[in-house]
RNA sequence: GGUCCCUUCGUCUAGUGGCUAGGACGCUAGGUUCUCAUCCUAGUAACAGGGGUUCAAUUCCCCUAGGGACUACCA
């Protein structure tokens, strides 16, 4: 059996959308998975969609995921429109193909009048018996003219997708569809077909909406006379109104997801799951233990709702139980500069269990560096009182207060101040509650012995004063 | 409108003729004798509908309904 070789082939338009990212994933997780090569090209042949930097971009986020390709530089369509252009020429002699000189206006009338007719819009065949003389005479008199394929007649196109099985079309169905612009430029369809031919790309695995396309790229193939690859259709991720995921209804660009302190493995995790199963229970997966489980015949037909519910539990999952070797630098990046690393060490593990994605610990954790003004009442816990309060409060003041330094940790904070409240015949809710409240000014927070090692000494002093103070007033 | 595709708990899914239809997320309740989170336990909830085939259909076939993708000189 000849290598297996897949590509990913995005369009250099912007972002990296997450649905793309699955589609790299599984090109990728197939390519290994069979000990084969894992390709990148860039479609960039739409000259008006190009944005500058996208490429990069593009490249970086995939090796940022781990999704190294085997070509040192990847394919770029833009270099290769003579290549294009001589494919299309080819198919013209060869006459299956022709030149169409049609105006983009006469086409939007056309497209108008048929869709108001409410028949099925679709190129009319305007040019495509212009005799060879009279095509000559128009391109000579310099004619703005595109290539489109001549889509046989009566014929049934028989494909073959290897989630969705057998499909027939009938080519009277298909259109007369332009493979090369007036701008020379090829369209997705030539272009892909020629590079994937060259590249000799074994399994082409793309996403659903490229499935009404596959009638035409097999016919391409065999008008080019190629053999085709095994093509392989994902089925699509969906917004939560299961129309295909898009902007608007949520964040869809990788990126975005990264800088607001999702982690790449949750990322890579959750994505694999969609529209794919490992067959047993099994749920958490690296991306080498996901090479070793892949198999297309675990792919699903159904299209699969991005659900960022499931997706914040696997990412504050990963948070938890510290599964990423970067975690830290990218968890440190929420907190304020001016903090020691050792602080933020602290604080992070103070949180980690309380985090869906790492920017909400600049928000959960800010009373540590900046402590907000709160309702006195909340110092009192439902099941005790103002008096048993300012007692806990200042029995811990002063025993904190005469507590060494080197003895300030959480452990022996703890046991501590459970003695002292057994001998004062207080509870808990007379002295770690008001504690907790004092030092976070929440109502809900970690524990407050855990708060107290963070803050250290001094501040905790102050904030219990303070509590005391407020008290007082 | 046309072509193609899809249909198991709210969501992701397991299941390929005989099961109390399983797991996970979410949600609810309880536990861990200060809150929250974690953790543990329990609970909640599904085979779109109708016809067949069969001793037996979630599973096979047909129809209906619903959903989606595509329908550009975009990919």
């Amino acid at each position: 059996m000849s290598q297996v070789r897949t590509r990913f082939a995005p369009s250099p338009t912007g972002y990296l959308h997450i649905g793309s990212l699955r589609t790299a994933l599984f090109n990728y997780l197939y390519a290994k998975k069979n000990n084969g090569q894992f390709l990148l090209r860039i479609e960039d042949t739409d000259q008006a969609r190009l944005v500058p930097g996208a490429q990069e971009n593009l490249i970086k986020i995939l090796k940022l995921f781990g999704l190294v390709f085997d070509n040192y530089e990847p394919m770029v369509q833009s270099t290769r429109t003579k290549i294009y252009q001589e494919f299309a020429k080819k198919l013209v002699d060869e006459n299956k193909a022709y030149h169409c000189f049609c105006s983009s206006e006469r086409l939007d009338d056309l497209r108008k009048t048929q869709s108001e007719a409410k028949q099925v819009p679709k190129y009319d065949g305007h040019c495509r018996n212009l005799s060879p003389e009279e095509v000559a005479t128009k391109l000579k008199a310099g004619e703005k003219a595109v290539i489109r394929f001549k889509m046989p007649e009566n014929k049934t196109v028989e494909m073959h997708d290897e989630v969705y099985g057998d499909i027939k079309v009938k080519t009277e169905d298909l259109d007369d569809f332009v493979l090369l612009k007036s701008d020379n430029f090829p369209t997705y369809h030539l272009a892909n077909i020629i590079d994937d031919h060259e590249m000799e790309i074994s399994h082409v695995i793309r996403a659903d909406e490229w499935l009404p396309s596959l009638p035409k790229h097999i016919l391409l193939y065999e008008a080019f006379g190629w053999q085709a690859p095994t093509f392989v259709h994902l089925p699509l991720l969906l917004n939560p109104d299961r129309s295909k995921l898009s902007k608007r209804q949520g964040d869809v660009a990788v990126e975005d997801f990264v800088k607001k302190g999702y982690l790449k493995e949750a990322i890579l995790n959750y994505v694999a799951l969609l529209g794919w199963n490992p067959k047993d229970e099994r749920e958490f997966f690296t991306l080498e233990e996901l090479v070793a489980n892949f198999s297309l015949e675990h792919i699903n037909k159904t299209g699969a709702i991005f659900d960022i519910q499931k997706l914040n539990w696997f990412n504050a999952s990963y948070i938890r139980e510290n599964k990423s070797p970067e975690i830290l630098a990218q968890a440190f990046s929420f907190l304020p500069e001016n903090l020691s690393d050792e602080q933020k060490h602290k604080i992070f593990k103070l949180f980690s269990s309380r985090l869906d994605n790492l920017s909400q610990l600049a928000e959960v954790a800010s009373f540590v560096w900046d402590l907000v003004d709160y309702d006195k009442a909340m110092l009192i816990f439902k099941k005790s009182d103002l008096e048993k309060t300012k007692t806990g409060l200042n029995i811990s003041l002063a025993f904190l207060n005469d507590l060494a330094e080197d003895k300030w940790t959480e452990e022996t904070l703890r046991q501590d101040l459970n003695n002292l409240l057994a001998k004062n015949n207080l509870t808990a809710g007379d002295v770690f509650w008001p504690i907790r409240v004092a030092l976070s000014g929440q109502d809900k927070s970690p524990s407050p012995t855990e708060i107290l090692e963070v803050l250290g000494k001094e501040e905790s002093l102050k904030r219990i004063k303070l509590a005391i103070d407020k008290l007082n007033s």
